[in-house]
RNA sequence: GCCGGGGUGGCGGAAUGGUAGACGCAGGGGACUUAAAAUCCCCUGGGAGCAAUCCCAUGUGGGUUCGAGUCCCACCCCCGGCACCA
């Protein structure tokens, strides 16, 4: 009895007792050493968390399990992985939780990571805990400034203003996710446009780069596709349409646009400018002028985001202006309209409303001209348009292109206008540079000293890192720039080129920037003498496998292929591609619905695990759904891998020795052939599914395991579960963690092999019955054997047979048609 | 509107063009037990039938095929992301 209760299985104190052995045997950890003589290295990253004071949801759990699964597995493979974790705690959520709770973020965050970490190690992650990342600290974002200043030089960053959107009632700048429907996403407040100087990254200038290199990484499909979509590539033309004075005389300026279309310029009944254009004053009239101030005012009181959602009505106004249409001669008219964005193409259009349907929209809004210059087969250059027509044709009304088809007309035409010197083939790109400056207090000052005679120069390497001052009123006010700038003491400093009194930048940088290179600090933060270390970063990167979730598919994972190609092209780095694969995972569902506070249905892990353990917590996770698909989280659901490690345990504690049974180590060998395929391509449901199937197998009919049954069981289990596989390990008289070797079963086909096989019988492709046969049997034999079938014979009887299909080792079937009338 | 992913039992989900529903949950019946828990065994898509067996069934409608959840065409619905991108 007594004995029998000391060998339950316990899962608290059976991942308490590992969690500590693996803490002083250093298992999860590598020295400085280890990490220089790795012989066959494995980067397993996974996305750090931001440590929220909530504390770790099952989400962050989710990822890690999948992404600690396949790091286990690759370990139990005999490589030596590298599984780091840290936190990205930076950032506007952690400010404005900070300024609602009344605290410092400088003190709040240590207390979140001291949580997030006592969680993550609860959760039997294999993480090295002496090589993490903490961005907030300043022996890390010194090597995010660096980075900065190493852009800096290289001509990647310069300062330019830029629209943002501000809250007059929290006196800050919101992210463009912070408005929703046109106000603050706190307050309710109508959000505002302003206008300041910021920071950029010219990531525009590696554009084509970013997109090329996307045909050759191996990159969850979906996330690719996002990247290639925010990219935007679109071939066209610039076109330039000289501005006529009063009179109608040509000024010697010109308005210029792109378009994808440049064969429908003859179609260009009028331009529109963005309000924002710098040309508008020039081509507005004195009588259009208090028109166009106002709705110049009035565009500009909207926030970017309502600009571009809400208005689905045209809006515009005519500047008295005109150019001349460079194909037609013609004037047309000037008009300004929110619908003509200042941060696409060159910020000003030529309308065809004929073949562009917001051109259509608005011009049938204002009553413009709407000229058809492509004809469908079966129409002619005087058919009416009821609609923008986009489809395939010829060019009509249009001069010498007359007749020309649509497939042909855009080289003519960009041809022609170049020639005649109005026009150039040109590349587009959706992707802006990318901004990275933040008025707000809790990120890394910005490594600059502005000085009024050098104008901007960057701190001094070796004054770095610049120290964010700890400072107690940080909340922004209404001036629109950081709070760093009301601390003068810290602001004030001397102009490292000149000497001169100068100011420190105030704005801090971007979260992005700080996530956008953490992977290269990871193998080399036992050094602070550089941000990484070239030895270390040749043998540990480019990062082998990467998971995380797609809601950075295109911003973080585009920041990071960004900064790891301008490194590698400014000779830091060997490589330019940081991820060689990158993974996607789904998003986990309560009872098909997403998590949510307000909907009261977040899963809280903690209690979790102390009733059932991590193991079968992750069991449980991995076990929900395909990984790349997510899966529907149910309480009840979480007892099947509960009562199959239960199941684990009993067994290898009741197994004996002897020769295994010859059908259960065929079984084993089949199950040992799915996982290990399944495993890499992240099929965990499915394997784990299969490990459930062969334990059924090992245990139906209440029968006894032999060791050489279960032993392999319990490694192809450990990825899933490690603690108690460790556990059952140590019992099966092992010394080493099962992590330390290539523990992994090997597969043996010839083990595999069955001996018969059960054949479906078809006839007209309708199931009639089953035979079993020798495995590889000839088609002569099945047939026979599928004849002598009662069942089957009987739907032959009186049937013509046409022909029979014959599967090997699957199915055969009778394709017949009846003799009766 | 555009891009991506989906639609299969009561539920989560399996199925290289070849026996649809693996595995698990929930439910039902039974064994063991004084009892309960745990464990083990059996049943569980719908319909007809005493049964053998038959019919229906993978969002809808067509098509290809000896054979379609899987391939092709059209459509409907759900989820995620982007959205006046010229």
């Amino acid at each position: 009895m007594s004995s029998e209760e000391k060998d339950a299985y316990v899962p608290s104190d059976v991942e308490a007792k590992w969690q500590k052995r693996w803490e002083e045997r250093g298992t999860n950890t590598f020295t400085l050493d280890e990490l220089r003589k790795a012989e066959r290295p494995y980067f397993n990253l996974m996305m750090f968390p931001y440590p929220s004071a909530e504390g770790l949801h099952v989400g962050n759990i989710y990822a890690f399990t999948g992404a600690d699964v396949h790091g286990r597995y690759q370990r139990l493979r005999g490589k030596q992985v590298f599984e780091p974790i840290g936190f990205d705690a930076f950032g506007i959520h952690s400010e404005n939780f900070a300024l609602k709770q009344g605290v410092n973020p400088m003190d709040l965050i240590p207390s979140n990571i001291r949580n997030f970490t006592r969680q993550l190690k609860r959760t039997g992650g294999m993480f090295d805990w002496e090589h993490t990342v903490d961005t907030t600290h300043p022996s890390y974002y010194k090597w995010t400034q660096w980075i900065f200043l190493k852009l800096f030089d290289a001509g990647l960053a310069e300062r330019k203003e830029a629209p943002v959107n501000w809250c007059p009632s929290c006196m800050t700048v919101l992210a463009n996710e912070q408005v929703i429907a046109g106000a603050c996403e706190r307050c309710g407040t109508p959000v505002e446009q302003r206008r300041i100087a910021q920071w950029f990254f010219k990531i525009t200038r590696y554009a084509q780069r970013l997109l090329d290199n996307l045909d050759h990484i191996d990159w969850s499909e979906s996330t690719r596709k996002a990247q290639g979509n925010w990219i935007g590539r679109s071939e066209g033309a610039t076109l330039r349409f000289p501005i006529l004075e009063e009179g109608g005389a040509e000024s010697g300026e010109v308005v210029e646009v792109f378009t994808t279309r440049p064969d429908t310029v003859f179609g260009a009944t009028y331009m529109v400018l963005s309000p924002e254009h710098p040309l508008v004053d020039r081509v507005t009239t004195p009588a259009r002028h208090d028109a166009v101030d106002g709705y110049r005012s009035e565009a500009s009181r909207k926030d970017l985001v309502a600009r571009q959602k809400i208005d689905k009505t045209k809006t515009g106004v005519f500047t008295g202006g005109h150019c001349r249409n460079p194909a037609t001669g013609e004037a047309i008219p000037v008009w300004i309209a929110d619908y003509v964005l200042m941060e696409y193409g060159t910020g000003a259009i030529m309308a065809v409303p004929g073949h562009d349907e917001r051109d259509f929209e608005f011009a049938t809004e204002f009553e413009l001209p709407i000229v058809r210059v492509v004809a469908a087969p079966g129409e002619g250059p005087d058919t009416p348009l009821t609609e923008a027509y986009v489809g395939p044709g010829a060019l009509v009304n249009s001069g010498v292109f007359d007749g020309t088809d649509v497939r042909e007309s855009v080289r003519a035409v960009t041809e022609w206008a170049a020639a005649h010197g109005w026009g150039d083939m040109r590349i587009n790109y959706r992707l802006h540079d990318w901004c990275i400056s933040r008025q707000r207090y809790w990120g890394p000052p910005i490594p600059i000293v502005h000085c009024d005679a050098c104008g901007p120069v960057g701190v001094p390497e070796s004054e770095l890192p610049v120290i964010l001052p700890r400072v107690e009123d940080f909340k922004p006010d209404a001036s629109g720039i950081s709070p760093l700038a009301r601390v003068e003491s810290w602001y004030r400093t001397r102009c490292p080129r000149c000497g001169a009194d100068a100011r420190r930048e105030t704005d801090v940088s971007d979260t992005f920037l700080d996530s956008g290179w953490y992977f290269l600090r990871y193998p080399s933060t036992d050094f602070d003498d550089r941000a990484f270390d070239a030895e270390l970063t040749n043998t540990w990167l480019p990062v082998d496998t990467y998971i995380g979730g797609n809601e950075h598919a295109v911003l973080h994972l585009m920041y990071a292929r960004f900064l790891t190609m301008a490194l590698h092209d400014l000779g830091h780095l060997d490589f330019e591609e940081p991820f060689v694969v990158f993974r996607a995972h789904g998003l986990i569902t309560k009872d098909s619905s997403k998590m949510s506070k307000s909907r009261g249905n977040v899963v809280v892990p903690d209690p979790i695990i102390e009733r059932f353990g991590a193991d079968t917590f992750r069991m449980y996770l991995m076990f929900l759904g395909p990984f790349e698909e997510g899966g529907d989280y149910r309480d009840d659901g979480i007892q099947g891998p509960f009562g199959f490690l239960h199941r684990v345990w009993d067994t290898v504690l009741e197994a004996g020795d002897g020769a295994p049974d010859p059908d259960v180590e065929r079984k084993l060998h089949r199950t040992i052939e799915q996982v290990t395929q399944q495993l890499p391509e992240l099929g965990y449901n499915t394997a784990v599914a299969a490990l459930m199937e062969y334990l059924n197998a090992v245990r139906s009919g209440g029968r006894a395991a032999v060791r050489a049954e279960i032993e392999p069981l319990v490694v192809l289990t450990a990825p899933f579960a490690p603690h108690i596989a460790e556990e059952l390990w140590e019992r099966l008289g092992h010394e080493h963690s099962i992590f330390d070797g290539a523990n992994w079963p090997a597969f043996d086909p010839a083990k595999a092999a069955a001996e018969a096989v059960k054949i479906a019988v078809q006839v007209n492709g309708k199931l009639r019955g089953t035979v079993e046969v020798a495995a590889g049997a000839d088609e002569a034999t099945v047939v026979a054997a599928a004849r002598a079938d009662d069942n089957v014979s009987r739907h032959l009887e009186d049937m013509a047979e046409r022909r029979v299909v014959f599967v090997q080792d699957r199915l055969v079937n009778f394709v017949v048609a009846s003799t009766r009338p």
